[in-house]
DNA sequence: GCGTGAACGTAC
DNA sequence: GACGTACGTTCACGCA
């Protein structure tokens, strides 16, 4: 259990060092003043909290000795008026201030800080004044100075920094005085001289007592002079402990602040980042966190959990990596603040105990009566099927409700959610484990570290239930995360276990093939360029193109201005007659091909399962779509033959087949549904050509007289409408003028008109309500929408149609997966489903099942949505990848 | 040596 | 400035 921590902080110390850091704004002291502390409470979670402040009476130091502090200057003018905003700040946060005539901010912080300890609490002195480091006590008093972040100074720091005991801090700085509040030390004593005495003779005292033995004569003399005035200075240094104040918990205990006073406030003083920012919140007070190591006390936790019907849990494994984790802990969180950690395989654990417990494990996990909540429950999941757990019943997943509200947003992590829904910062797992080549795993760490880890991350995840599970409903967001979102999990934990085989040694013969050609392909370009340069570097090959040798330069990139040398750049250059763009456009296709692709896939193989486990991602893209990385399956070549190629190297497993479907144009046949357009909804009834249909519609001739110039027109438009092209593209796309191009698209929109009434209403709605609806309900803010900029409201505008598309089409494929795992499962059939490519699934099964997967993934698919238009989804079979097309 | 951003290219 | 969503590879560069 963590000890509860008292925080006093030294009002001026920060107030100066922010008034001098900061400038070019005004009130700046306050504002750092304010940073400063909301990063303290953010970061440390203080469970009690003061900020002391000297007042202008005058201290007992001045009584005993007139110069004291005689030499300061004056207050800066523009900080005079700072010091009653900041009061008032403090108030807003609801933090006790403290202040004693006669007195400074140090006696207060030394008299508070030592009946804390005495009290068990531990005081943390929040500043960066060595005068300070007097107070440390053990562990009972530590320093923290928050400008250099995480810095403690125990006890044992102190020797290092300042090179003497603790209990000779006040007589060192009594030799070496204080200039900045003007008290004299020991004259011709400097640092090394006093360390080097108070080491040799122990003390102040033991210094005098042996003034003879000092044979340097300055020192000696200095140590003389100053005999008078000594115990003065010792004084005066000195910081008293024995105020009349008294430290008790109700005063000091973190209270709530006024979140309302504080944003009038920092409006007020116009802080624009303060006044939308989430006022720290005061949480975990205490919690409990305790560590289940008996079968008795697993099972009175296990029947907590079973009354309750809810908990949260969270694995601790070797490894990230689900297929070779093996499980050493579980944690459990029943409600906020209260969690545990069940230790199973930690290094040195009894097998017996790890057995038994397990088994009342599995027994919970695989109860449908009870809920399960896990922060991205697919990792648990995906392990625990591994090792063969069920775990059924309904499994919340508190990373999923991030991403659905905000799925603008990249990181969904637990750490960054503590800090930004809870104000609180979370131990680190590189914090118990170690990182880099220190790394150990879990199975290493001593279990009272695991138990504060693994336990605060189920707290943790229960703590932001308890505030995403409300806001998804508030927003309308629990139907596409009750009924394609949440089933989805299990689904995706099987298909990445799954995996898919790759045939390594057709790779590695297509990778030699592919180095030849490189090669020669390398001497052909160092020969045109008249030298030899890295090839792959756009910066060398840029100046060998359109230096060197001269060529026009196209077009230049957009962040740094200089020559672009991509694809259609090269093709430019080539139609104009030149050789070497021509070469190189053929070497960055087969090199690009060998290093994604051929060489890259063969060292993605698992060596325990021998196929390839890529990550199927359900929280990053903002549309709704999923991602794939480790490696990427979405975006195998296709296109050209050579990338087709590849594909071949993906096969089923032995006497089984691969069978495979994709919708047919799902996105334009959503904008079809959407739009009710009668040229789109009755060319994809009628099954026909649709580009060639819309050519026709537009070019006003009939269907069988388009060509396959209109066609192509006609195609890119129909494209370009998802995403929202405009004319300048469509006509570098088809290679005509703009006028020409502005006129296609014209005569689109008179044709189709409700295509673009779809579009204005789209964008009208969504400018409304600040962000765009799909068809199961998902949303995605779109700020650009309210941009004063035209470029980024455009590009609001683009987003908007083109979400509610692609956001619907990845809808309905996550539907048929769920649809489809299902169907398997029920039907105990072998099928697998391996890959899902946007608007493609891929699955392998027996020979024998071929024929009823064939149909059950067909119907499926088309049959998850009843729209304007028929889905088709088009089934393929094969005995590899490229085979299905 | 390591992390990061730019440029490029692959997919849907 | 001009077409949406992703991910991986390579190079250049700055920092330790």
């Amino acid at each position: 259990m963590t000890r509860e921590r008292f925080f006093i902080v030294d009002a001026f110390a920060h107030i100066f060092r922010s008034f001098y850091a900061i400038r070019n704004i005004d009130n700046n002291a306050v504002y750092g003043f304010t940073m400063m502390l909301r990063k303290l409470i953010a970061d440390e979670n203080p469970e009690y909290l003061a900020i002391a402040f000297d007042t202008s009476e005058p201290t007992f130091r001045k009584e005993l000795y007139p110069e004291y502090k005689a030499n300061r200057d004056a207050m800066p003018e523009s900080l005079v008026p700072q010091i009653p905003l900041i009061k008032e700040m403090i108030e807003g946060y609801n933090i006790p201030m403290v202040a004693m005539p006669g007195f400074e901010a140090d006696d207060i912080i030394g008299t508070l800080a030592k009946r804390a300890a005495e009290q068990g609490v531990q005081a943390v002195i929040v500043s960066g004044d060595k005068d300070m480091l007097q107070l440390v006590q053990g562990d009972d008093i530590v320093m923290f100075d928050p400008k250099k972040g995480v810095h403690y100074l125990g006890e044992a720091g102190i020797p290092e920094f300042f090179g003497c005991r603790p209990n000779q801090i006040i007589d060192l700085l009594s030799i070496w005085g204080d200039s900045a509040d003007n008290i004299p030390g020991v004259k011709g004593v400097g640092e090394k001289g006093a360390k080097k005495y108070l080491a040799e003779y122990g003390s102040l005292d033991g210094i005098y007592e042996n003034l003879d033995k000092i044979t340097a004569k300055r020192a000696r003399t200095g140590f003389e002079e100053a005999r008078e005035t000594i115990d003065l200075t010792k004084t005066l240094i000195t910081i008293r402990t024995d105020l009349d104040l008294t430290f008790d918990k109700d005063t000091y205990v973190r209270k709530e602040p006024d979140a309302n006073g504080l944003r009038a406030f920092f409006t007020r003083l116009d802080f624009k980042s303060l006044v939308d920012a989430t006022p720290p919140k005061l949480k975990r007070i205490s919690r409990d966190y305790q560590l289940l190591d008996t079968e008795e006390r697993l099972k009175e936790v296990l029947a907590e959990i079973r009354d309750k019907g809810f908990f949260v849990f969270d694995i601790e494994t070797t490894s990230l990596n689900t297929i070779e984790a093996e499980l050493v802990g579980m944690a459990l969180a029943t409600e906020v603040n209260q969690a545990y950690y069940v230790p199973l395989r930690h290094e040195g654990q009894d097998a017996t105990w790890s057995d038994s417990a397990e088994a009342l494990l599995k027994d919970v996990l695989a109860d449908t009566n009870i809920i399960k909540c896990a922060h991205n429950a697919k990792y648990d999941i995906s392990v625990l099927f591994n090792l063969g757990w069920d775990v059924a019943g309904r499994i919340e997943d508190t990373m999923l409700m991030s991403y659905l509200i905000n799925p603008n947003e990249d990181r969904h992590g637990m750490d960054h959610l503590a800090e930004k829904l809870l104000n609180y910062r979370t131990i680190h797992f590189d914090e118990v484990a170690g990182s880099g080549k220190d790394m150990v795993t879990f199975d290493k760490v001593p279990l009272d570290k695991a138990c504060n880890y693994a336990a605060e991350d189920a707290d943790i995840t229960f703590q932001l239930y308890d505030i995403l599970f409300p806001r998804l409903k508030e927003q309308d967001l629990h139907r596409v995360y009750d009924t394609v979102e949440r089933p989805l999990i299990p689904v995706l934990a099987r298909v990445e276990n799954s995996g898919v085989q790759i045939d390594e040694g057709y790779l590695k013969t297509m990778s030699a093939k592919m180095a030849e050609e490189i090669e020669a392909l390398e001497q052909a370009i160092y020969e045109l360029a008249g030298e030899e340069f890295n090839i792959k570097s756009t910066k060398q090959l840029g100046v060998i193109l359109f230096e060197k040798l001269g060529l026009p330069t196209v077009k230049k990139t957009s962040k740094t201005k200089s020559y672009s040398t991509d694809q259609s750049v090269l093709e430019t250059l080539s139609a104009k007659g030149h050789a070497l763009p021509a070469k190189l456009l053929e070497y960055r296709m087969f090199t690009k091909l060998k290093s994604t692709y051929v060489d890259a896939l063969p060292t993605m193989i698992c060596p325990k399962t021998g196929r390839v486990h890529s990550s199927f991602n359900q929280f990053v893209a903002a549309t709704g779509r999923l991602s794939s990385n480790n490696p990427n399956l979405q975006n195998i070549p296709i296109r050209t033959e050579m990338g087709r190629d590849i594909r071949a190297a993906f096969v089923p497993r032995d006497g089984w087949v691969f069978v495979a479907a994709d919708y047919s144009q799902i996105e334009l046949r959503l904008m079809a549904h959407f739009s009710g357009d009668d040229t789109l909804v009755q060319g994809f009834r009628s099954g026909e050509d649709i580009h060639r249909r819309t050519a026709g519609e537009i070019m006003d001739v009939d269907v069988n007289l388009v060509t396959d110039d209109m066609r192509r027109a006609a195609k890119s438009i129909n494209f370009g409408l998802i995403y929202g092209m405009g004319e300048f593209r469509l006509a570098q796309e088809l290679g005509i003028t703009r006028k020409k191009a502005r006129e296609y698209m014209e005569t689109y929109f008179e044709k189709m008109p409700r295509v673009l009434g779809f579009r204005d209403e789209v964008i009208e709605k969504a400018r409304e309500i600040g962000e765009i609806r799909t068809y199961f309900g998902r949303h995605r803010q779109l700020p650009e929408l309210a941009s004063r900029n035209k470029n980024l409201q455009a590009q609001g505008e683009r987003l908007a149609v083109n979400t509610l598309i692609q956001g619907t089409a990845a809808e309905i494929i996550k539907i048929a997966m769920i649809r489809l795992d299902e169907a398997i499962r029920e039907q105990d059939l072998q099928a697998k489903l391996l890959l899902q490519v946007h608007d493609e699934l891929v699955l392998e099964c027996p020979e024998e099942e071929k024929e009823v997967v064939s149909r059950l993934l067909g119907e499926t698919m088309e049959h998850v949505v009843h729209f304007e238009v028929p889905l088709v989804a088009e089934v393929r079979t094969g005995t590899n990848w490229k085979e299905t097309k």
